[in-house]
RNA sequence: GCCCGGGUGGCGGAACGGUAGACGCGGCGGACUCAAAAUUCGCUUCCGGCAACGGAGUGAGGGUUCGAAUCCCUCCCCGGGUACCA
């Protein structure tokens, strides 16, 4: 029937070459990779100015047990977006290391006494297994983790030139004490009042603390978010979280004693209105002002039960508002009233100065307390709607002045203040107000944030060493740096008892002063992991340098970071230490990398069953498992395909599945067309059992071979009819694809095109191979004008999925050429699909490019879409009546306004639509759409 | 409460202000097979109709426009952040 050189038909399977066996595929390209160490960068190619480094990260990993699937999406992207990038000419550093330190290992080795080290060099082990399993490409010899005295000696050292650089302070302070934990906790770590990894309802103590001074840097941390690319919800959370306001600050002086209280306002305009003043509990001169009034025992009383109250209660806005008079006054400096003072729990220590005038009359919270203890309350903003002298609008109730007005917290004109502002609108009376404070030397214009300093040492064992030696002598002393890294000594006992394990260390605790030689004692505390975690995408870029944490003439070369990628949850603290850090380095003169990550891109969670996916509720998603099942390409293609990758996802195992059914047809098709036309002589990279599929190959189809080559693909010279229906489906994925991966993370469309690619392919190669070969014949021969009946007839054979008679020893040769065209156009059409498709599935794309063209897939250039083959000389005219589809038809392409109006107004299905009416207007968009307006 | 997102078929989701529902899942029907699996072909928003076709339709209600899932206003629901921040 068919020639005998032909390669046996496709049985979809039938063949141990056309079956996709991703387990046997991956491992074989995995160990080319790393073999010829492809992912590696050498950071000799910084210095050939030709070279366009890009650097793409995830955010580093807490190694604990074994990846789950949010890391497999997390690497999926990134690996995308490195792979991208590469392809499109860019140099890539994309490493990959372990956020080592830090609770979970050491509360392990609490209840088991295994070493945390142990435990977490176990989850490391794991975790870069996988890693590896997955195909990620990665620059392994960057490889960091932050618990090794080879990488914790640089944090260690960083965290000195911040001490030298006096960003570091050690001071007693408030602190959030978790008493499970038995440790500080960071503001950021207490979540509505409780620790967030305890769940324990924290205590307020006042403890000595290291301090980062993070409010120094402030306003900068957030006027430089105007100059990144990061989502604006990101952007936002972060500005809420330093919280800037602008207001005054303003003295009152305490009639008894004479003392100044200085307040934070944002509404200076309503000083006029203040009645009373209120001190928060734990105001470090409340218990002065009451020692030996009849107050005393009272205000005490409050005090100590305000200071045990558990927070969540505390920081309830809701809460009644309670407190206890001072028996004291101050006096408002700028109007002389005399306010009598307080002491109440809805005052916050920890914001502006701990003390806050009382405006009833424009505050809710001032309101609702002098209700409650029955302060009188003032007026000094007119509402907007309240009283108008010059009303004209009659008698409308909302014009009534009524005490239920108040408080009120618009704004509108100043009333009952001062001559000078009275009657001006409160906005526009700010600056004048603020000038006139300060000219009185009663305040001052001021700006205050809610941002606290970063609060980063910790009682706890499994964490970075802080580098300083406590001197009788000397006081504070530095380690001096060549004696860095303070390594972290091994300690029996890993439960904290209210201060570090480390204590319990003494040889290590014990040592001498490095001023004095004298006998003195190493600090005892940790830092905070999110410490080691925010300069760790600074030591990738030199990761191997002994000599410093990293060169910055190759740092600042890398840096800053072109794509971050990772998980919302880290938006604020992460992100936020993390720019710290590169800003107050850079100020030190260490670096010069302002902003560390130019663009940032979120990935939304993946849930199991609308849940996030816990070992406790039975849902997890075990990476381990797909990969095992479908090989690592599906898992990877089918998170990128789940959705948009920056929304939550829920796993679906029919999802994989289909995916799965993609990759295997798009692999026999792949095969297929490779031992039909075969692929280049050329084969190099991975060896593969039984590989015999490059030597048996057809000649004669060699001969009619493609010889054009568009960036790097072997396309078809002038296909035709159905050929170049595919043709230009390619050139339209090619085109989709790559807006799609071009920074906009469309994942999801651009693999969906590349399955429209692979459907078309699939369509093109069952009407060539079943029996279509006779039309195929036939179109050949009415091009050399045989008879045009007979070519319709097998046209119709072809339809139907059949041949309907057996072709004629002349239609063979014809059947031959024209079959060979096809295959052409659908090798072009797969070499095109498996190019597209490399970024998420790198491996069983690698095989079937190598296959097909006898090259690598990831060494080729990104290919660029042909315009010829995106354009068409027709298109479908959309024809709309009221906005209506009412027709469709073919029109020229370059048709004119006036021809496609005329095409359109011409068409019969149209009439109906039209009879009766008038056309009042014709809109023309052209390519597109006719819609006649009539009345 | 405030600040961000988001509501589209049975499901995940597509749609520069211009054909709503690409692609995938699921479902239904067919081919292949002794049979099943795998593969493959077709149909699949809803309502009416044998069909051609017609009508409705993107959380609700209004508006702008020749034309709105898309822009504007009001409201409802869901998710996230934050919360006595003066």
């Amino acid at each position: 029937m068919r020639g005998p050189s032909r390669a046996p038909p496709y049985h979809g399977g039938s063949r141990m070459e056309h079956r996709y066996d991703p387990q046997e595929i991956e491992p074989r390209w995995q160990a080319v990779w790393a073999e010829e160490k492809t992912w590696e960068v050498d950071d000799a190619v910084l210095d050939d100015p030709a070279v366009d480094p890009v650097y793409v990260l995830e955010m580093l990993p807490y190694p604990s047990g074994e990846p789950h699937v949010g890391h497999l999406k997390n690497y999926s992207i990134g690996d995308a977006v490195a792979h991208f990038k590469r392809r499109q000419g860019k140099t890539v550093l994309h490493p990959l290391g372990y956020d080592a330190f830090g609770l979970p290992a050491e509360n392990n080795a609490i209840k088991t006494g295994q070493h945390p080290r142990d435990a977490t060099e176990a989850s490391i082990a794991s975790f870069q297994r996988q890693f590896r399993d997955w195909g990620v490409s990665i620059d392994w010899s960057r490889e960091l983790a932050t618990h090794r005295p080879e990488y914790y000696r640089w944090t260690q050292w960083l965290f000195l030139k911040l001490l030298a650089g006096g960003l570091v302070e050690r001071r007693s302070a408030a602190v959030n004490w978790d008493p499970v934990e038995e440790s500080v906790l960071a503001n950021e770590q207490v979540i509505d009042g409780r620790g967030e990894r305890s769940g324990a309802l924290v205590e307020i103590r006042q403890l000595e603390q290291w301090f980062l001074k993070i409010t120094d840097y402030a306003q900068r941390l957030i006027d430089d978010l105007d100059t990144i690319q990061w989502p604006e919800h990101v952007k936002t959370m972060q500005r809420n979280w330093i919280g800037r306001s602008a207001g005054a600050r303003v003295s009152f002086r305490c009639e008894e004693t004479g003392d100044d209280y200085e307040v934070f306002t944002t509404r200076p305009d309503t000083l006029f209105g203040a009645t009373f003043f209120v001190l928060a509990p734990e105001h470090p001169d409340v218990e002065a002002l009451v020692a030996g009034t009849p107050q005393e025992a009272d205000v005490r009383a409050y005090v100590q039960k305000a200071l045990t109250a558990e927070r969540t209660e505390r920081g309830a806005a809701d809460k009644e508002k309670t407190g206890v008079p001072l028996g004291r006054h101050v006096i408002n400096p700028v109007n002389g009233d005399r306010l009598p003072m307080y002491v109440a729990d809805y005052v916050l220590m920890d914001y502006g100065t701990g003390a806050i005038m009382a405006v009833p009359g424009h505050d809710q919270r001032d309101f609702d307390f002098a209700q409650a203890y029955e302060l009188p309350v003032k007026r000094v903003i007119q509402g907007a709607n309240e009283g108008a002298p010059d009303s004209h609008l009659g008698d409308d109730a909302a014009w009534e002045l009524s005490p239920e007005a108040l408080p009120y917290i618009g704004d509108g004109p100043v009333v009952d203040s001062h001559p000078d502002f009275d009657g001006r609108h409160n906005r526009e009376a700010l600056a004048a107000m603020n000038d006139w404070l300060k000219s009185e030397g009663k305040g001052e214009e001021a700006i205050n944030f809610r941002l606290r300093d970063w609060l980063v040492s910790r009682q706890r064992y499994w964490g970075c060493p802080i580098p300083v030696i406590h001197c009788p002598e000397h006081g504070m002393v530095p380690v001096p740096e060549d004696q860095l890294p303070v390594v972290l000594p091994d300690v029996e006992d890993y439960k904290p008892k209210g201060r570090s394990p480390l204590a319990a260390a003494e040889d290590w605790v014990n040592t001498t002063c490095p001023t004095c030689g004298g006998p003195a004692k190493r600090e005892t505390d940790t830092l905070d992991t999110f410490v080691d975690s925010s300069w760790y995408f600074l030591r990738y870029t030199d990761a191997l340098n002994t000599d410093a944490p990293f060169d910055p003439k190759v740092t600042n070369r890398w840096m800053p970071v072109d794509q971050y990628i990772g998980g919302v949850e880290h938006a604020i603290l992460h992100l936020l230490y993390a720019r710290f850090f590169c800003k107050a380095l850079t100020d030190l003169g260490v670096l010069d990398v302002n902003e560390p990550f130019q663009n940032l891109f979120t990935q939304g969670m993946i849930t199991k069953d609308g849940a996030k996916m816990s070992k406790s509720k039975g849902n997890v998603v075990a990476p381990r498992a797909i990969i095992d099942r479908y090989g690592v390409d599906t898992a990877r293609t089918y998170v990128c395909f789940m959705g948009p990758p920056d929304q939550d996802a829920d796993w679906s195992d029919e999802g994989v599945e289909g995916v799965s059914r993609f990759l295997g047809r798009l692999w026999r098709l792949s095969a297929e067309a490779a031992e039909r036309v075969g692929g280049s002589s050329g084969v190099r990279g991975a060896a593969r059992p039984g590989d015999e599929a490059a030597g048996d190959r057809d000649p004669g189809v060699a001969a009619t071979e493609p010889n054009t080559v568009v960036a790097g693909i072997l396309a078809p010279e002038s296909p035709e009819g159905d050929d170049l229906e595919l043709v230009r489906k390619a050139h339209w994925a090619i085109d989709k694809v790559t807006q799609d991966l071009d920074g906009r993370f469309a994942f999801n469309t651009a693999i969906s095109a590349v399955m429209e690619l692979v459907n078309a392919v699939s369509s093109r190669r069952n009407a060539v191979a079943e029996g279509a070969s006779t039309a195929a014949a036939a179109r050949a021969a009415s091009r050399e004008g045989a008879n045009a009946n007979d070519a319709g007839d097998a046209a119709d054979g072809a339809g139907d999925g059949y041949a309907a008679v057996s072709p004629t020893a002349a239609d063979t040769d014809a059947a031959l050429i024209a079959d060979a065209e096809a295959w052409a156009a659908i090798r072009f059409a797969l070499t095109t699909a498996n190019t597209l498709l490399q970024p998420f599935a790198p491996h069983l794309t690698a095989e079937a490019y190598e296959r097909l063209t006898g090259t690598r897939v990831w060494e080729q250039p990104w290919p660029e879409a042909e315009q010829r083959y995106l354009e068409r000389d027709e298109f479908e005219l959309v024809v709309q009546v009221q906005g209506k589809v009412r027709d469709r038809v073919m029109a020229p392409t370059g048709a004119s306004k006036d021809e496609l109006e005329s095409l359109a107004l011409g068409r019969e299905k149209l009439q109906p639509f039209l009879e009766g009416k008038t056309v009042v207007k014709v809109i023309v968009v052209p390519g597109k759409l006719v819609n006649v307006v009539v009345r």
